[in-house]
DNA sequence: CACGTTTCTGAACATGCTGTCCACTAACAT
DNA sequence: ATGTTAGTGGACAGCATGTTCAGAAACGTG
């Protein structure tokens, strides 16, 4: 009743770890297969039983990820609630924070960026499917574009997360960081420097 | 006095243009550099008599757009202003319009993203340096940590560049998408709902 | 433990792309 | 018209790819 054979986990996860190593140290496109199973302690042959190319091995990874991701946001995003908590910022930074090497990996761009342009995608969508409630909800007509709105927000999220987690040791904690991508994202960078007093208080 | 023979930037051209289309129509990785200069209509030899390979090239497209770019920018960052006038974004996004298949090509990460990571950190390095400068001259202490705000506010132009670069015909003008880029980064999201009524006005 | 099954392995192979070289021709600047 | 520079096609060795196969090793199970 085993799921599978110890030693084809075995094998796929020493690819997996070496792929990712690799690319840190050399990027993706200058890694060969017989570097990978060099790497991994494998014969060239291995390689090929499990994927194959590089390429399927580099998808299976940020699929992956995105899956283990997509399942942590899941019950912070349903039902979705009228208010900002910031908890999924939050969730996907401390995921990032423990799988960083691979989120390192995908943040980069590496592989041609498809895997990087998939997250985004994904958390794109899912702020657009947020803010759209929201203003049913509410019943009003957000002034700027929704999409306009989901892309900026996403896109602020992704370039603070890929920097912090190239920052080595980081300076700021993960609780640190969202409340501050939270902070700016909703009452923006006019009271950033400390114009007109304090500001107005976020919304729950 | 003619600053080169004709042929070279013929052939040099034709190549750039040639990687270009190719990149977007198949990715990156996927084109050899016959696929180039069969595009081009020119001999594989001649290739490797302008690039040594296929990296060069593109290295070379991503560096003349991103000096374009700066030249375009510089008149408008310096000196710094106080204020943000939101001019140097809308310059990138007409910038990007003109040129507008090779940006999209480095948006979408392609090359392994280095293209990318370079543009993202010229403009966040420009950007830290403006709210530096701006918290300095008013004697404030932002609120929110610079490196953070800078990588927050580029990282939502690119996102939304990219999105804007790939819609098909776009849905809004460039004026339109930077007005409220500027205005959702400078107000925040807290208003973009209606919250409140009038947001404050936001300074000049 | 003993069994049948699955995985790992190294070697060999054809294939395709790379980057270099060269002799020849065509296009150029003046 | 002439000397110079660029483009061309062909040939070459080198390297990574992806496939195949038969023997060895590790596995799960009763």
């Amino acid at each position: 009743m085993a799921q599978e054979d110890r030693r084809s986990r075995r094998s796929r996860r020493l690819l997996r770890d070496a792929l990712v190593a690799l690319v840190l140290e050399r990027g993706y496109a200058d890694i060969t297969v017989e570097d990978i199973t060099e790497r991994a302690d494998l014969g060239r042959a291995t390689f090929y039983s499990h994927y194959t190319d590089k390429g399927a091995l580099f998808t299976q990874i940020a699929a992956d990820l995105q899956a283990e991701l997509d399942e942590r946001l899941r019950p912070l995003l349903n039902p979705p609630s009228v208010g900002f908590s910031g908890k999924p910022v939050l969730e996907m930074f401390r995921h990032a924070a423990e799988e960083r090497d691979a989120y390192r990996v995908i943040l980069r761009g590496e592989g041609d960026g498809r895997a990087l342009r998939r997250l985004v995608d994904a958390r794109t969508a899912a702020a657009a499917t947020v803010f759209r409630a929201r203003a049913e909800a509410l019943g009003v007509t957000p002034r700027i574009d929704v999409e306009v709105l989901a892309r900026a927000w996403v896109g602020e999220q992704i370039a603070v997360l890929a920097w912090w987690l190239e920052s080595d040791p980081p300076r700021l904690s993960a609780e640190e960081v969202t409340r501050m991508l939270l902070d700016l994202s909703l009452r923006g960078r006019y009271w950033a420097n400390g114009f007109e007093g304090e500001p107005p208080a976020a919304p729950q």
